[in-house]
Parts: C-alpha cells; sequence; structure tokens
DNA sequence: CGCCAGGGTCTCG
DNA sequence: CGAGACCATGGC
C-alpha cells in the first residue's frame, strides 16, 4: 500500500512548512529517544506515551499513518519556529556544518516521567545501551500496547514495585538503585514533575537534581527533551570536546564550559546542542585529530 | 586485553 | 567549589 494513497495517507492538519521542516530519521536518530523503529517500507513506528504511532516522511513534513496527528505535532514540536532557531546558530565553522547536515531535526516534547527515567539510566552509556535498556524495562515492566510491538514505558508508580535485582536484570548495573530511589521518591508525592513546570528554567533543574541518579547533564537533558526549556545544554562527553575545540583547546571547570555555553550558542543553545551532538557521532571519520 | 560510553555521588582539600 | 575514586555493563 502505497504511502500517499488518500486511505493511508493522513496530512496533519497544522502544515509544517511555515515553522520550517521536520527530518523524522534525524528526529527521532539523534539520541533523545530510543524505541522508535524503522519498518521496511521506511516509515517509523513508536509510541508516544501510551499511544501507537506510524509515521513516515512526507515532503518537509510529516504523514501520520497511524495515531492522533494532534498528538504527533505537538510531540514532533512541528510549532518550533526552526527558522528563527537556525538564525540564532553561531558562525563558528562547526556549528554551521552541524546545521548543515541536521535540517529538519527538532527537540521532541516527550512525556515527563519517561524522559526522566531514560536518562537516569543514560550515565556512562552508549546510545545503543540506552535503547536496550528502555526495551528491556518496558518488555519486563511495562504494559501492552494495542497494535504495538514494543510496550509502553511504566509508570514511576509500576517501577517503584519492581527490586533492584529486577531491573540489574535490564541490564542497568549500578543504575538500577536510582532508577527505584527516584519511581518511589515521585510514587510517594513528594515531588510532582508536572507541577515543576511552573518553575524558572533554574529553579527546575534544581529541583531535578534532588532526584536520585539525577545530575546537572541528565537534568539539562531533561529541562531540554521534556520540559521544553531550548536553552538547556547537557554537556556529555561529546558536547564537552566540542566545547573545548570551540575554545581552541583551551578547557575549563564544568562551571566555565556551561557559562561558555549559555553564552556562546544562545537562546536556543539545546538546538545547537544536538545538532552539534547528532552530527559529531554520525560523521567521525577513523582518523582523529 | 584496554578503552570508552549522552555521569552521579561521595569524600577530602 | 574542585579534583578523584568508585560505581556496572557492553561494544569495539
Amino acid at each position: 500500500m502505497p504511502l500517499n494513497s488518500p486511505q493511508t495517507r493522513a496530512i496533519l492538519e497544522t502544515p509544517a512548512i511555515p515553522n520550517g521542516p521536520v527530518d523524522i530519521a534525524l528526529t527521532l536518530g539523534s539520541g533523545q529517544v530510543f524505541h522508535w523503529d524503522q519498518n521496511p517500507d521506511g516509515s517509523w513506528s513508536g509510541l508516544i506515551g501510551r499511544e501507537f504511532f506510524r509515521i513516515a516522511q512526507d515532503g518537509p513534513s510529516l504523514a501520520v499513518l497511524h495515531g492522533d496527528p494532534a498528538t504527533a505535532a505537538h510531540h514532533f514540536s512541528l510549532d518550533h519556529p526552526l527558522a528563527e532557531i537556525e538564525a540564532t546558530f553561531p558562525p563558528e565553522p562547526l556549528c554551521q556544518s552541524a546545521l548543515a547536515a541536521c535540517r529538519g531535526l527538532r527537540i521532541l516534547r516527550q512525556p515527563l516521567w519517561e524522559c526522566t527515567a531514560t536518562f537516569i539510566t543514560s550515565s556512562m552509556k552508549q546510545v545503543a545501551h540506552i535503547r536496550g535498556m528502555s526495551l528491556a524495562i518496558r518488555s519486563k515492566f511495562g504494559e501492552p500496547v494495542e497494535s504495538s510491538p514494543v510496550n509502553a514505558y511504566p509508570s514511576f508508580a509500576s517501577l517503584s514495585r519492581a527490586t533492584e535485582r529486577g531491573l540489574r536484570d535490564c541490564g542497568l548495573g549500578y543504575r538500577a538503585a536510582n532508577l527505584l530511589a527516584t519511581a518511589r521518591l515521585l510514587d510517594s508525592g513528594k515531588t510532582d514533575l508536572g507541577a515543576l513546570a511552573a518553575k524558572s528554567t533554574p529553579d527546575l533543574r534544581n529541583s531535578l537534581q534532588q532526584l536520585p541518579g539525577v545530575g546537572v547533564k541528565v537534568a539539562n537533558c531533561i529541562l531540554l527533551f521534556a520540559y521544553g526549556r531550548l536553552d538547556a545544554v547537557p554537556i556529555d562527553t561529546w558536547i564537552h570536546r566540542i566545547l573545548v575545540a570551540m575554545r581552541r583547546g583551551r578547557g575549563g571547570t564544568p562551571a566555565q564550559l556551561a557559562a561558555y555555553a549559555r553564552r556562546r550558542l544562545g537562546p536556543y543553545g539545546g538546538y545547537v546542542q544536538q545538532y552539534l551532538f547528532h552530527h559529531a557521532r554520525t560523521s567521525r571519520q577513523k582518523s582523529k585529530p
């Protein structure tokens, strides 16, 4: 069945064109989210929360073949003004080449708990490993979703009833205790991730860092990928190296590099960071400087 | 085998 | 505040 047939094609109510293009492969493959699968026909299957979606690239926009188009448009942030965002990219060659390579990559709006949990498991793990842990946790603790091969990510209430051993069996290692402790803290009601959204970015960052397993880097990932704080810049090993290169080899303390990133990457620093991260990871040559 | 991966936490100056 | 040790796991 061709993607363009009227029967299988559901055009988004809100065209993406006015806000710039969206590239689904770049967006889903850039290490923000870890459970989507590409089908033989090129379309992508995955869950947004507890709903199953099948989505294909359709020119500069998306064709939602299964699922609610409005939910997809919100998740893929089709309202982000991409042309305006691109215009804020710094003139540095590193930033401009990343921009040229990643046009259409959008920062997703992920469910708060799901994003928090997956990035708690992400520390000192490669992207492929994070995906493996996400799928294992979904399979072992998550609930099945109609027509989806992948289970929904388990709620914190559900995970709070898990055991550290059960989570270690999903490959989490020492991260298992952190994920379990955070699930139980949220289940106690002492912290409400949704209510935290009213806070300023610095206050929200501090609140997130109270969760076991959430330091400044993971907090910035949650700020960027779930709370839509587009100026938040997660500094992992890749971005650290890039920032040092932009400073012509001059290193510095984490606080100094964070200040430099905030000053140099601008109001959409999270976007710049994501383009730099994905471009560096996908264009690494066999020879390194 | 050694090294690295989207780090956090604790301890000690 | 800043630096170091330690924490598991898997791929290359």
